[in-house]
DNA sequence: CGGAGTGAGTCTGTTTGTTGAACTCACTCC
DNA sequence: GGAGTGAGTTCAACAAACAGACTCACTCCG
């Protein structure tokens, strides 16, 4: 019997729990944002099988968030980069790493890393607001209705 | 040999998914936001096999995400009612959301159903910023650092 | 020329996890 | 006394993940 699969649901957050939901992509799909672009690479790194891991890059770039690009030939080599819609995927990385942070380490221990900007240096410290007003979200106070 | 286990890492984002990254947990933590607290009521609405639904249950609340409260005796019945800590997540599924809405429809195609305030009747659009800049967070674009 | 090295996988046998369905248990209601 | 309900547990079949070995097409070094 096939997992069920939640990839044609009338939710956006079972759509997306379809495509990232598989154990270690999420994983594959930070590392392509800290620059990892090559299959030994993201394996090294990982530590996870190399079968596992190329399942996980087929089904990325068969959705769009990786391209898979040849970088030479004789022996043909790719590299793995995230499109837009790959890129688009960090905020929920971001937000992830947000509730990580606050919530993934016991009493007064913290994570050993911090995300900082590239240009200014400053701590960068995601959160989720309502894009019209700027305020938090709070998922558990909104509604959900019929788009009209 | 056990899936590998991610809830020890240094990184926020491998905690996360070790915690939101088994089937069906995402999609329980939804309804819960939604306001579903019964076992039974869980059950129907996902149409999750009881013995997954159960372990997620289990799980949920050992994580500190749900409390679970008797509300009678004889037999005794519980409700799962989210924690802070279980609101706190909802930031994640909201970030979902919206990467689901935005890149999970085929062409012109969109979601039936949106995100709306309960006070304002708005429509609800997450978007994932830094806290103290206020700007869009582009996780390619920054840097991983050890904290001071 | 021969052998070591490398990038990107595939294959294999075994262990874990998920599935749907049936079963249990402690009640309540008629 | 029998049906119904809420909250699970148990079961056998099937799918997914595991570590490690293997393949294949090259390049580089001596």
């Amino acid at each position: 019997m096939r997992r069920t699969r939640f990839d044609d649901a009338f939710c956006p957050i079972a759509r997306v729990t379809d495509l990232l939901g598989d154990w270690w992509t999420p994983l594959v799909l930070r590392d392509a944002m800290y620059g990892i672009t090559k299959f030994e690479d993201f394996q090294q790194e990982l530590g996870v099988s190399r079968a596992v891991l190329s399942a996980r890059l087929v089904r990325l770039v068969d959705e769009g968030l990786l391209d898979k690009i040849p970088y030479q030939d004789r022996p043909v080599r790719h590299e793995y980069v995230l499109t837009e819609k790959g890129r688009a995927a960090g905020d929920v990385l971001a937000a992830m790493w947000r509730f990580g942070e606050d919530h993934m380490w016991e009493g007064d221990d913290q994570p050993l890393v911090e995300l900082a900007s590239r240009t200014t240096g400053e701590q960068v410290r995601p959160l989720v607001v309502d894009e019209a007003t700027g305020e938090r979200v709070e998922l558990d106070r909104l509604k959900l209705r019929r788009r009209r």
